[in-house]
DNA sequence: CAACGATATGTACACTCGTACACATGGGAT
DNA sequence: ATCCCATGTGTACGAGTGTACATATCGTTG
């Protein structure tokens, strides 16, 4: 029946694992086929064999590694869906904005999830999973606003996150609920 | 007087310029010594000798490439400063719009600051300098509104921008000068 | 004029990389 | 039992890389 074919995923798995601490430890720059496999601890042939191509390891990796916030803020906001009621939008925004905070505490596994996803801008490979990862996102937010502010939210989280990263500065969570409260609120009364 | 050391900028210029066109065209995984000399038709020892490591060279190049969508502002947006009255808000917004929209219109230009930018994630040597314009872009839109409206701002833009690049979507241009609007309006009344 | 040091150049070395390929192995299908 | 093929393994090769270094050039300084 159904052939049942040897599907078995511990090798394929234990590289990814492997090329996902190698990039969180020495960048993408330092992932190669021996790096991987002498992480792993399998042979060179081992690694080539399951993924021909570095962008076939980068997009498992990715689709693996990538999942951090949107998990977070799919388990701590899944709860209250529907259209938020007049009074929820600045619970909204404070959730938000302390999940980020949370997620970014974390910053070396951070770092690892926005380099992956970063590498979509020259790898068409990639962008296909963060593109999905951002419609996710969004959808989910618009959930509990609409499509319009939902896209909103997720385009600042972005870009304070990209900020924060980027500079290694301090992430200020009083100032990001501020002003993802401003969208939240105009999305609701305005236009 | 003063020594005036011989002070030649050509060699070295010409070399930042190859750069940049290398990464343009092949992203900074295809940034090499002896593919920057090629490009500048310089010897390898002459990139060598100007720039000791690579990642001096990609300062140097961020430095000069990124000045793009700061520039533009600047130029376009420099005239009106000083405090937004009411009813200027949405020519702020629109006006930015239409300058994120113009400057994304150029996606390899686009492509190719965005990948320096992105790239101070991993190089700490390039933090600094891409601090620098986030401030600059900052300090540019309080002049028109406020500190705080200007960092929100800024940061939505960074991941509107993120998104088209990252995703290879159209950008909307009425769609952000909605979410534009929305943090200007809401600075000028609320807190 | 003479000496010096910044600038420029060519070459060589040790190293790492992706890739190819021949070969081993063991479970499923026939 | 036998064959087949997905899976696993080791090795080798050519290409490309950063770097070091010996040497050449030439404006500046003394």
């Amino acid at each position: 029946m159904a052939a049942a074919r040897r599907y078995d995923p511990e090798r394929r798995r234990r590289i990814i694992d492997a090329a996902i601490r190698v990039v969180g430890r020495s960048g993408i720059a330092g992932l190669t086929h021996r790096t991987v496999a002498a992480e792993a601890d399998v042979p060179l042939g081992s690694t080539t064999y399951h993924f021909k191509t570095l962008d076939d390891l980068l997009v498992a990796a990715l689709r693996q590694a990538g999942q951090g916030f949107v998990t977070v803020v799919r388990e701590h906001g899944g709860a209250a869906a529907g259209p938020a009621a007049a009074g929820q939008e600045d619970d909204l925004a404070a959730e938000l904005a302390r999940l980020t905070g949370r997620w970014l505490a974390d910053r070396a596994g951070a770092e690892l999830e926005y380099e992956l996803y970063l590498a979509a801008l020259r790898r068409p490979a990639l962008r296909a999973v963060a593109a999905e990862w951002w419609e996710e996102l969004a959808e989910l937010l618009a959930r509990r606003t609409d499509p319009r502010t939902g896209r909103a939210l997720v385009a600042l989280l972005d870009g304070v996150c990209l900020h924060v990263l980027l500079t290694g500065g301090e992430y200020d969570e009083e100032y990001v609920r501020d002003a993802l409260g401003r969208l939240v609120r105009a999305g609701r009364s305005g236009r």
